[in-house]
DNA sequence: AATGAATGAGCCTTCATTCAT
DNA sequence: GATGAATGAAGGCTCATTCAT
């Protein structure tokens, strides 16, 4: 059923080992030669596909996960809150979990803080709506009681609390050697960063925060 | 008065030049050539005062700086809450004020996953001081009631929060091409930051948290 | 008929290069660049075919002769004193005749101190069976007459005396600046060193030496 | 006693840590940097004083030890056969002990193979006259019966031996990693090499060699 | 006279890319 | 169309040497 030809498999084995690669080492710190090695092809293919390195992660960049993410969070039957909740433990699954290879979410984050020639096109079509989605997330909780400056705040502080754990993972490998983001941890990190959040947003908003 | 020897002059060129680079294209995209090229002195120098790049990221990582920045708060004769709004907008400050340009300590750590001397030293010498000051000064405001787990989570969300504007600082920049890190809006992102977290730590201590 | 591969050419011209410039300026003296110009090929071309400096080394020493030489003394139908003579006079025409420069082993193994994969497989794959070789046309001459230390002090001896033409070559062109090393002079030198070991294994055996 | 100004001082003591320095590593292989460490002085020290490594390898080459060992042999009351052990035991002495710092003769041995500019000065001032006493040693144990390039042959055939032990030192301990250079294992090699020698001169002098 | 600081040429190696089948 | 071979620019770093006291 599948007519793949040979070229679209070796392109999805590139893909696929790209994800892997870019999501472990950076852009910068990735080899196409270990990309390659991975995808079982020749050092010659990325270029032939793709142009460029830098080609290769424009298009190892599809973002459905992070779609599908936001798709579904849309269509969960909750109230705001509980859709808070969900959202953040389904981004911190995507940014953490290491049985999930690949992650489209766990390059961009790498590349946040190191402009790559790919940054224009992952803050128009992936960042960019997704803070415009958290934006709508945390307005439907606290209504317009809280102006556009503050409500983007809010959205950073819930976007930087989770991609703490990813930025600053090398960082706390070494504060607590035991660490392992195996499911139950990332729940409980979920967990709390919904509950932190929740009363941080209402506090902004003015709302009192009951226990 | 100026005692500064050529070496010490040489040194701070240095370091002011790493901070730069370091800071706009992480460690490993950042040349020695580059900051040797910024610092006005030969590719040598480098090595030769730091002995590896590796060692000049750790000591451009200005931990002086972040330990003034404790001894400051420590002395300040104020509640904890106080105290944590006068921390996160002096560590605010400190990340992004660019009219303190390449002085101040703009990175932190990251990117060194390799278990390399540097991060090591980094990590215990600056990083992980700063999480046990931080600990205590949340301690202080919340009391035993939370375990050391979410107590440690409470850290992690207000340092994601405060380092998201740093490492986020180029995808803010297309998001919002208006977007300038003068004091004034750096002194609302530190309220913002306080308040927020505040209400967050309250939460999670289960305290009720009035308007 | 001349079924060469580009790359197979390459490779042989680095080989070349490589035995000229290692042989006149030792390992440590011989630079890269200074092998790829001689060979007329770009300085990546070494790590590419070889994988480092090392490598090349191991490769230029050529083991493929060396086994050549003993395959060849083992099958000649002579007296294990004619073959003694023999092995000599090849070992020395591989070390020093000019007539087919660069392209013979002029290289033995030294100032690797270093422990280096480089110098362990050269000593496991070359230069271990060639003492093992040596030690058993030794034997064959003298019988069990000799102990083990003893015969292998005769098999150092012998080469000690061969390397030394190669070893010691700068030194002996400025005492003797007439000095050609033609087959003639090669001859009679591979002459000397057989009679004079000759005589010398028999006397360690307790032989008598008649003239 | 000693008017030994604070210049002379510093000079002995990077003469000293130069031999050491360039015995054990060889001229290309030794730093100046850790010369100057081990004589406890700065780096500038030695273009200050010899100016240039190049300098210092000429001035630390006194050749006095080879020279008092000539003579010593020469005073010895012996028959030339004797002799001839002396000298080499002597000689293996100086290019092996291991308790026997510094010694200019095992400068030279490294050099031999590897022309440095100090190789001119080493061949007119120490080789040449190590090589005519060898001869003559050598002529008076067998005479007018050999011509001059036979002589010269043996000559070598004696130095190569004795050379051997340390030109393929690294080899050597790899093929037997219990070797060790202690001055029981120094004499059995000397023994060795005498008596091997001595019935090869013997043999090429057309001597019989009686057991 | 003597030294700590600074230099720049050069080292081996890695890398994304291009070439020539 | 697809690949193994080859490239050259650039990387961090080492070193003998020179500078400026």
């Amino acid at each position: 059923m599948t007519a793949e030809t040979k070229t679209d498999q070796t392109r999805a084995r590139l893909l696929n080992a790209a994800r892997e690669v870019f999501s472990q080492h950076g852009f910068q710190g990735a080899t196409v030669r270990e990309i390659c090695r991975r995808a079982e092809t020749n050092v010659s293919a990325v270029n032939y596909h793709f142009g460029s390195k830098d080609g290769l992660l424009a298009e190892a960049l599809n973002f459905a996960q992070l779609k599908a993410l936001q798709a579904a969070n849309i269509k969960a039957d909750e109230c705001p809150e509980a859709r808070l909740h969900l959202f953040i433990r389904d981004f911190m699954l995507m940014l953490l979990d290491e049985n999930t290879p690949s992650s489209q979410c766990r390059i961009m984050a790498r590349e946040l803080a190191d402009p790559t020639p790919a940054l224009d096109k992952i803050v128009r079509e992936a960042i960019a709506p997704l803070h415009k989605f958290l934006g709508e997330l945390v307005h439907a909780i606290v209504g317009d009681t809280v102006g556009e400056a503050e409500l983007r705040r809010c959205v950073h502080s819930i976007f930087g609390q989770c991609l703490f754990y990813r930025h600053s993972h090398p960082v706390l490998q070494r504060l607590y050697p035991k660490l392992r983001y195996d499911s139950k941890e990332i729940n409980a990190i979920a967990g709390h960063i919904a509950d932190f959040s929740l009363a941080g947003v209402k506090r902004i908003a003015g709302i009192r925060n009951p226990v």
